[in-house]
RNA sequence: GACCCCGUCGUCCAGCGGUCCAGGACUCCGGCCUUUCAAGCCGGCAACGCGGGUUCGAAUCCCGUCGGGGUCACCA
């Protein structure tokens, strides 16, 4: 059996990392069993955003989550944009209308509000039972007048829809609970749960894997289904992803968009990850997955049930662990616009040399792309800036002064420039004054890198290159004297 | 408030009646390495929400309770 399910975003935002799961969880499923189908339910057009709408699409693509049908790639199945489907859907309210399954409802705002108060207050489910609703003769009538109303489903009372889901086990609400819910509203538009429905029924999806907030909601799907006169899907209800104080994952907690994670320097295939192991496990006690791996291993039984809290935390140490596997010249690829984005510049032609000289030191410590920039500024600046509580700590050491000018005059007399070398006259500088590495090399790393952290000393000197590794000693000596 | 879902270390995940005085990962704390910072390696702290059952035996099953989350629009 070949299998068909979509990922449905609206535009009304940035692609949201729970989103990105949704996704990933989707793509994870179907992959090697039918397809993934990308969706664009945009019937909200007050909301909806082309800037949106683009984010969704190039956030996709850049964490790696090809689709096989949908937008931009199409597919046998006509717009797969909502926007472009309008009249089916009215088309299928009127079907609805006609088959009893729905009707048109002219209660007032006052009035529906007012029966949710009460039914509140009473202690009683708030769900709208359509007591209000019109014989057909007065819907008629009214309509002949020129009234417009929105189509309600008619809900039958009492009645029960329960599902099998594939994460949560056995769901069953009763009618009492569920609303006659607008699926048209007077301007004919279609409400989200009438047009999700009609794509998934006209799409022919098997599948419906979603977030948990979509739960309640499922019973009114299956009913609309089952009103349509098609054979459900089967539906799978992720758990919500949390905050760090465990409320739902919002901006408040910080980046919640993918691009936001782009630009702050995470690799794809690391964000990919952690959001896989999220509410998942591949097994055996391992974490770090490709996505041909989890493809291999995913099963829906196997989904968390539970929320999961977002941690930004361990998303660095894996994507730490994601950049030190990359090869040294892919590093260099992908770091290289956050080194020049840092440097408010291009990188010329030998500052690129420098640049991938010093990379692999850098690979090695950074957490995100974006720590590259800061760490090589010193390589490419023109002066250096100097970090105050660095200079603080290590320039007013008595022995700093005495390192840094011994070393600018060691140094100058070094006749080749390479690191080894720079090593071999600086541990005998060292020797002759009788310093420890770690007092008397500080104060030369401050003054040529301007911060008591940064790469490799040695290495730092021989790419900085001798004339300008001279020139920043020889002016923190002169300061310090 | 009504309904639905959920409940193992601070966090994520493993566990699916005995092999669990509960395992892995992140964080944190030590140590090693070391020119700084990282990385790496070694070690440590840390959990089955609570109360009843069922059973020879429960983290695992049932009930209750407490706690957390979600949904209750002519928004998706």
């Amino acid at each position: 059996m070949t299998v068909r399910v979509r990922f449905a975003p609206s535009p009304t935002g940035y692609l949201h990392v729970g989103g990105g799961r949704t996704a990933l969880y989707n793509r994870l499923f179907s992959q090697g069993r039918g397809a993934f189908i990308l969706r664009s339910d945009d019937t909200d057009q007050a909301r909806s955003t082309r800037e949106f709408a683009d984010d969704i699409l190039e956030s996709m693509r850049w964490l790696g989550l090809t689709w096989d049908e949908g937008i931009e790639v199409g597919g046998p199945h006509g717009s797969y944009r909502q926007s472009e489907r309008i009249e089916r859907y009215g088309e299928v309210a009127d079907q609805l209308v006609a088959a009893g399954h729905a009707y048109h409802s002219f209660a007032t705002a006052e009035q529906l509000d007012e029966f949710r108060k009460a039914a509140q207050a009473a202690g009683r489910s708030p769900a709208y039972d359509g007591r209000f609703r019109l014989d057909d003769d007065e819907i008629a009538r009214r309509l002949a007048a020129g009234e417009t109303a929105p189509i309600r489903f008619a809900v039958n009372r009492p009645g029960e829809t329960s599902f099998d889901d594939i994460v949560r086990g056995e769901v069953s609400f009763d009618h009492a609970q569920v609303d006659d819910f607008v699926i048209l509203r007077s301007d004919r538009s279609p409400t989200y749960h009438l047009a999700s429905t009609v794509d998934d029924v006209d799409f022919g999806i098997t599948h419906v894997i979603r977030g948990e907030d979509l739960l309640s909601s499922t019973p009114k799907h299956l009913l609309l289904t089952k009103a349509m006169g098609a054979e459900p899907a089967v539906y799978a209800h992720l758990p919500l992803l949390l905050g760090p104080d465990g409320t739902k994952l919002s901006k408040r907690h910080g980046h919640t968009a993918v691009n936001a994670y782009r630009s702050a320097g995470f690799l794809p295939e690391a964000l990919l990850n952690y959001l896989a192991i999220l509410s998942w496990s591949p097994g055996e006690d391992e974490e770090l997955v490709s996505l041909s791996e989890m493809a291999e291993r995913f099963r829906l039984e196997d989904v968390s049930r539970s929320p999961a809290v977002f941690d930004v935390t361990k998303l660095e140490w894996m994507n730490g662990v994601y950049i030190r596997e990359l090869g040294a010249a892919e590093f260099v690829a992908r770091s290289l616009e956050f080194v020049e984005d840092d440097l408010g510049r291009d990188l010329d032609e030998d500052e690129m040399k420098a640049f991938a000289g010093m990379a692999p030191l850098v690979q090695e410590r950074a957490k995100t792309l974006a720590e590259v920039g800061p760490q090589l500024r010193f390589l490419f600046a023109a002066s250096v800036s100097y970090d105050p509580t660095s200079w603080e700590k290590v320039m007013m050491q008595p022995e700093a002064m005495t390192a840094v000018s011994a070393a600018c005059t060691r140094l100058a007399e070094l006749p080749a420039w390479d690191a080894e070398s720079i090593e071999t006259t600086l541990r005998s500088m060292l020797d002759e004054h009788g310093m420890s590495a770690r007092k008397g090399l500080q104060p030369i790393r401050v003054a040529v890198c301007g911060s008591a952290i940064s790469p490799p000393l040695f290495e730092s000197l021989e790419l900085l290159g001798r004339e300008r590794s001279l020139q920043r000693l020889a002016d923190v000596a002169q300061q310090l004297g």
